[in-house]
Formats: structure tokens, sequence, C-alpha cells
DNA sequence: AACAGGTTCAACCGCGACTTA
DNA sequence: ATAAGTCGCGGTTGAACCTGT
């Protein structure tokens, strides 16, 4: 929206440019495919959205973070999902009643509880995915998705193209990129037939924490390796 | 047609991280 | 070492648009 003037500084011009004006952004709807990719990757990341944007190529993480709070939001609402927690609403209230009789017992503990509970969606500082999710993830990733790869289904082979390499030597790294490029197909090929929706639907299943290595900085790197991916590898 | 209320989304703001001089 | 400038991000705002009455 433009202002009164037409005056702009040079950090609006960029902000403009890149999330208005760049020539490789895509316009539109999102594909169904795309909207469980961000549930799924919102889940894992939190409103992390230049991280949920890197996945999602010709998306801006402003256009992201509009589509979750104006549509995707509601959706989960209705579908009786709380859109913060990615837990069934019933099971919130459940945790909040139990944290009302603990806390008649002690005072620290629920309150810690539900900083965990809403930790990367609030504050969401990548290093402090739980444990127990990003194990969930890895545990994903092997058995699924990796599996199948290796196993020759997935038909995208080309070298740079996303192979895992369980024998590379950085293979943090390489599934990081394999990840990416699972995420980056998705998007590419489009779906044509219900088959093929399927297929997707298991790659972002078994894909969900995609990486954010096209962003990664150097500080960004040391935060990865807070995750438990890195003990596993 | 007119209005109210709801929704969308580009733009703004402030902050922390990073870079440069 | 550090001050100033720049970048990138997430949260928020508000004008434009849509929908229902």
């Amino acid at each position: 929206m433009l202002s009164q003037s037409l005056e702009r500084c040079g950090k609006s011009c960029r902000l403009r440019w890149i999330n208005y004006l760049r020539p490789d952004l895509k316009r539109g709807m999102f594909s169904q495919q795309v909207e469980d990719l961000i549930i799924s990757l919102h889940e894992v990341l939190g409103n992390k959205w230049a991280q949920i944007a890197a996945q999602l190529p010709g998306r801006t993480n402003n256009e992201i973070k509009n589509f979750w709070n104006s549509c995707l939001k509601k959706k989960l609402m209705k579908q009786g999902i709380d859109p913060a927690t990615h837990k069934p609403l019933e099971e919130n209230m459940e945790a909040i009643k139990d944290e009302k009789k603990n806390s008649t017992y002690n005072n620290e503990k629920p309150k810690m509880e539900a900083i965990h509970h809403h930790h990367h969606h609030l504050h969401g500082n990548i290093s402090k995915i739980n444990e127990e999710s990003s194990q969930h993830f890895v545990n994903k990733i092997e058995f699924d998705s990796l599996s199948s790869y290796l196993n020759g289904e997935n038909n995208n082979n080309n070298n740079n193209g996303g192979g895992f390499l369980w024998e590379s030597e950085n293979k943090l790294e390489n599934l990081l990129e394999f990840q990416t490029n699972q995420m980056k197909n998705l998007e590419f090929k489009g779906s044509s037939s219900i088959e093929e929706s399927k297929i997707i639907q298991n790659q972002i299943n078994s894909a969900t924490f995609g990486s954010y290595h096209p962003l990664m900085s150097m500080s960004e790197n040391e935060r990865a390796g807070s995750f438990g991916i890195v003990h596993h590898i």
C-alpha cells in the first residue's frame, strides 16, 4: 500500500522489492500441498517465516506470514487444532486443566511446562525445539523418506539434485540439502494426479522439517548444531 | 444504495545481528 | 575496540476490498 506520498527510504524500497517487485515471486493461491507443507513446517519451526519461506521458492516470508494469519490459523481452528501448538484443542484444554491441578502442588513446574509447550511458536528459537519433536523428525526422515529414497522410489536422481549420500563426509549438510530438494520439488512439480498428490503428501510428512540451509549463516549453522540430528548423525 | 463488520496483504516499525570504517 | 550504518526478521497496522444486511 502506497503511503500518501511516494517518498521511500532505502529500507522500504528494499522491502518493497523483496515482498512485491522481485520478478521471481510467485503470485496467487497456495496449492493444497503447499498449505500442508507450511503447516508442517510451522509445527516444527514455529513463527520462523523466513525459514519456512526458504523452502518455498518464489514465496516471501511476509506472504506466508499473512497467509498463515489470515487463512491457515482459521482453518486449523475449524479443524479443532490449536494453530499455536498444532495439537487438538481439547487436548490443550486438558493440559490447562492438568496445569491448574498441578499448580496447587507445585508453582514452578507447570510454568516451565507451559513455556516448554509454547517455546517454538512464541519465541521460536530453532535451538530450543524439544528433543521429542526433533527425534520424531529424525525417525521419520530415516524410516520413511530416506529408506524409500535410497531404495530408488524417488525418481529425481541427479547427484546434485537431492540424493542423500549416507556415505558423505558431511552427513548433516547432505541431509539438509536432501530435504531442501525434496521441498523444492514439491513446489516446482505440482501434482497432476491423486497418486502424485499422495506421493507428495508422503514427502511432506517424511521431510517435514525442511532445511533452512539456503539462508543459513554461521550463527544459524551453530543453532542447527543444537538439533538432535547432529547428535544422531 | 448505504452501511457495518470482516478479511486481505503491502507496508511500517523496532529490534538484534552483522558489517564496515 | 567500537561507533555507525545496514540487513533481515517477526509483529503490527491500516487502507482497500469483500460480504452480508
